[in-house]
DNA sequence: CTGACTGCAAACCCTTTGCAGACCG
DNA sequence: CGGTCTGCAAAGGGTTTGCAGTCAG
């Protein structure tokens, strides 16, 4: 229950496999135990945590190279980071229902209302998780200001 | 557009006061200009955004202050944080597209998939936003971990 | 008046960066 | 073998904390 299953480890694993190659990235082992950490977990791990686990099998692994590791999987694609993107917590004076648009790449967030989304059923195993206080959607996209500056690489400064 | 309209604000103040009072807190002149500044914006701000602005008017204002105070304000339930508890950023192997159960006492995260949910019509006004590339759910609620210590009093350590 | 609150400065902790040696291809 | 990658150490930046003076009630 800890654990995502083999089939879906394995076909993780060749999917970075081959992106790496394609992006002309080193597989190292390092990497290859990296990524076989976040693809095997369900805890969605921070760094630090990725980093005790594998530091099991490889005590000389390095935070950085996590970071590092990390941000490029998520370059490749292969990985994604949680909720919006955040450089610093943010705080929300609204205490109505609502729901959130969320610019991926600048962190612009919205409020926004809809009786439609008003009454989100759901299933019955999250009720295994835990009590149920609040259900809201989110929306993530890409906002105007940041669609007008698409051209320019993205650059991720400092996304903590 | 970039305000909340003047009632919304008067509610939340009245809010506020009657719940300080309630919570035996002072209600000083900082703290009401840093909530005044919260409960009137709609860009949910962090608080390097709320000091910039509060200090325009309250040049001695510090960055302590606006944290101690958001913090308080986030414990008497006068305001929220946004997203995902968040101590570091955490990164997700699952592609597929998946909703969340969240802790928003520990920040514990787990996947969940649902059918019904795969269809969520977003109201109009959000297009004028931006791009949307992704939608989905997240469901707030305290699991069972959480729950079992609930009594004890709400500790949050370092909630960045 | 007095305890709660503020401002200041320093500590903290997560994350990033510069650099020299190590290793993939 | 050459350029990429790693580990180390130190810097960076958001957030928190200890303390002494200040202010709300």
């Amino acid at each position: 229950m800890n654990k995502v299953d083999r089939l879906t480890v394995d076909r993780r694993g060749e999917r970075f496999k081959s992106a790496a190659a394609a992006a002309g990235v080193r597989l190292t082992h390092q990497r290859l135990e990296i990524f076989r950490e976040v693809a095997s977990s369900v805890e969605h791990p921070d760094a630090e945590a990725v980093l005790r686990s594998v530091r099991k099998r490889m005590p000389t692994l390095a935070i950085d190279t996590v970071y590092r590791t990390l941000w490029m999987l998520n370059d490749l694609g292969l990985i994604t980071t949680l909720g919006p993107r955040r450089d610093s917590v943010r705080f929300d004076a609204n205490l109505d229902r609502h729901h959130h648009y969320v610019c991926v790449r600048c962190g612009l967030t919205r409020d926004f209302e809809s009786a439609e989304l008003g009454v989100l059923r759901v299933p019955d195993a999250v009720a295994s998780l835990g009590r149920v206080v609040e259900t809201n959607v989110e929306v993530r996209g890409v906002c105007r200001r940041c669609a007008a500056t698409e051209d320019k690489t993205v650059k991720r400064k400092k996304a903590r």
